[in-house]
DNA sequence: GAGATAACTTGTAAAATGCAAGAAAAGATT
DNA sequence: AATCTTTTCTTGCATTTTACAAGTTATCTC
């Protein structure tokens, strides 16, 4: 799947797939807290709501960022799972988290326990 | 200047700042192509509008990482630049740029020369 | 087949974006 | 001293995206 592009530039085009205020954080969902399923997205403190969620999770999956699979057993329960190229994204999380950790007051890690710990650093 | 947090979460809170289509390409102009003036943003390929490159940055200056000087002896003529807080975040600009170039098809340097050129690496 | 669970969809209001036009400040020109 | 030029920035309006609330659907359990 293809996004149309503003421009060659990998910086605009990276932002054109996950710069907007939720993705990324569906991402570190999944990535840092091992979250797969829809109900678990949405108990994240950042209060995203159902269609949102929907729509974005959708997209990732076109993307082949995200990869959706039936769990069994349960009633229309879905995994959520990153692909390796979803995977990938793991340093710009991190530098983001970094970055947040130092210049942004009040930002916290009992989401990443300590900026330094192999939740970050691990694979 | 704080902008209201989403959560104590440094991803959610860097987002919170920069997390839109716009303004890291901003700060990207600044950082590796050492735009200063407002005309110059409006030249680059993925077309921003002036209306909202008035107001991302004035939302950068007061977030403190763009300082805004008059430029001597011309009409009305102002200076863009990074405060060391803006240019802290290079590393983030670099490994979007980075990933941008590895994961998405298309992507170019006449943007930035070479991955692994100093444009990227410098300073 | 009634109930419970979990993943969505729909409707509508609010906010952000995109586009075009033009206003305003200040030096340069005549 | 009036007009022109350059440059930053504002305004108005159409379109798109987001937010919030409610409801619908699929599938398993009892």
């Amino acid at each position: 799947m293809t996004l149309p592009k503003r421009s060659p530039c990998p910086v605009a085009c990276t932002l054109d797939l996950i710069g907007d205020r939720w993705t990324l954080l569906i991402i570190r969902d999944m990535m840092f807290f091992n979250k797969q399923r829809f109900e678990e997205f949405l108990e994240s403190p950042e209060g995203i709501s159902t269609n949102i969620l929907a729509s974005r999770l959708k997209l990732l999956e076109e993307l082949g960022l995200v990869e959706k699979q039936p769990y069994s057993n349960h009633a229309r329960r879905m995994n959520y799972q990153l692909t390796d190229e979803g995977k990938s994204l793991r340093p710009v999380l991190k530098v983001m988290a970094v970055w947040g950790l130092k210049h942004v007051e009040g930002t916290q890690v009992p989401f990443f326990e300590n900026p330094n710990s192999d939740v970050l650093d691990k694979k």
